[in-house]
DNA sequence: CACGCGTGGAG
DNA sequence: TCTCCAAGCGT
């Protein structure tokens, strides 16, 4: 780095930014409250973290405040029922987060006395709490000064050090780079104002370097490459693929429904019956979940996941009160609320919901 | 280490 | 419409 200044001064720098100009988050404490000794509710500072990982602020934001409304605090969370929690998830997506989020909060309860370990390790061994969670909660909730570096760190300090390896072939030097920088105190407040500094100066495209406190020690600024930075291996395009969904209505209102099995794409969410979803060049088959004449609707559901497109052709039928179905259950209208459904699900629905 | 795993907003 | 991407984790 050129005209590198002192960790020192970085430090106090972004830390006079952040207490200017920190966004005021339901899951913070405010700098008056911190001036006064309050300390972030770990319960609050993990399920914040669960909620952010590859999760915009914005999106997160209303399922935290139904989260905390609906269940305070971690003992709470470990006695709701599997299917409360899946279904107050629904729309968020990455469905393992909420299987994963559940299982946490039953073992703090159950082997941690409903509390959160103030240490690196346990965190770490904790179901759902990776390197990146692990660090920021024991920065924010316990100022561990613990290396906290998520993908906008990884940003800030490739500019910062103007490194052009690839990631994730550059996360291990970006790492040190960011736990050098690392202050003993309140880390937790310095981890929060550099995701902060890449969440809102230091962005992707057009980063705003006239508003950056750490422009004068920026080595990608004095190169003028920041636009560059990071490199990224290039990905693979995504597929398309196509399947069948079966919505299937009784005549008294119920809708015929699965849980989706554990593992896997929308694991453990509510879905409707259908095929698997194949390659365009391969043939989903026709298997319906009930005997009834079927109808093909004009339109198909179209959804793009992490890795493909998907083409969801649906078929719908109104079935009569006396006939079993061979795959999932029928859900009385009074118990069903599409919004527990995941968005693909619910996209279905609303193209084949009578109106 | 590479891949599977959602969704909605921005450009 | 299309691509990229956001406070990653588990396998």
């Amino acid at each position: 780095m050129r005209d590198s200044a002192a960790p020192a001064a970085l430090q106090s720098a972004l830390l006079d930014w952040y207490d200017a100009e920190a966004r005021d988050l339901p899951w913070r404490v405010g700098p008056a409250a911190r001036a006064a000794g309050e300390r972030p509710d770990p319960y609050a500072v993990w399920l914040s973290e669960i909620m952010l990982q590859q999760t915009t602020v914005a999106a997160v934001k209303p399922y935290f405040d139904a989260f905390t409304r609906r269940w305070p605090d971690v003992g709470a969370l470990a006695a709701a029922r599997d299917a409360d929690v899946m279904a107050a998830w629904a729309g968020l997506g990455y469905y393992a987060r909420a299987r994963n989020l559940l299982k946490c909060a039953r073992v703090v309860a159950a082997e941690h006395d409903g509390r959160f370990p103030a240490d690196h390790a346990a965190l770490l061994a904790l179901p759902g709490i990776g390197p990146y969670t692990a660090a920021a909660i024991a920065a924010i909730a316990f100022d561990i000064p613990a290396p906290v570096v998520d993908g906008n760190v990884e940003r800030v300090m490739a500019r910062l050090f103007d490194e052009h390896t690839p990631l994730p072939a550059a996360k291990p030097v970006l790492t040190a780079h960011a736990a050098a920088l690392t202050p003993a105190a309140r880390p937790g407040c310095h981890a929060q104002a550099v995701m902060d500094l890449g969440a809102t100066i230091c962005t992707p495209r057009s980063p705003a370097c006239g508003l950056c406190p750490w422009r004068p020690a920026c080595a990608a600024w004095h190169a003028g490459t920041q636009r560059e930075l990071p490199k990224k291996t290039p990905k693979t395009a995504k597929p398309v693929r196509h399947g069948v969904a079966y919505l299937a209505r009784r005549v008294d209102g119920a809708w015929l429904l699965e849980t989706r099995p554990e593992r896997g794409l929308l694991g453990g969410m509510l879905g409707w019956p259908g095929t698997d979803w194949v390659a365009l060049d391969a043939a989903p088959g026709d298997t319906p979940p009930i005997r009834a004449e079927w109808h093909t609707l004009p339109e198909e559901a179209r959804h793009t996941f992490t890795h493909f497109h998907l083409r969801l052709t649906l078929r719908t039928a109104l079935v009569p009160m006396d006939r079993a179905p061979d795959r999932g259950r029928f859900v009385p209208p009074e118990a069903f609320r599409p919004a527990d459904l995941p968005t693909l699900m619910r996209k279905a629905f609303d193209l084949a919901r009578p109106r």
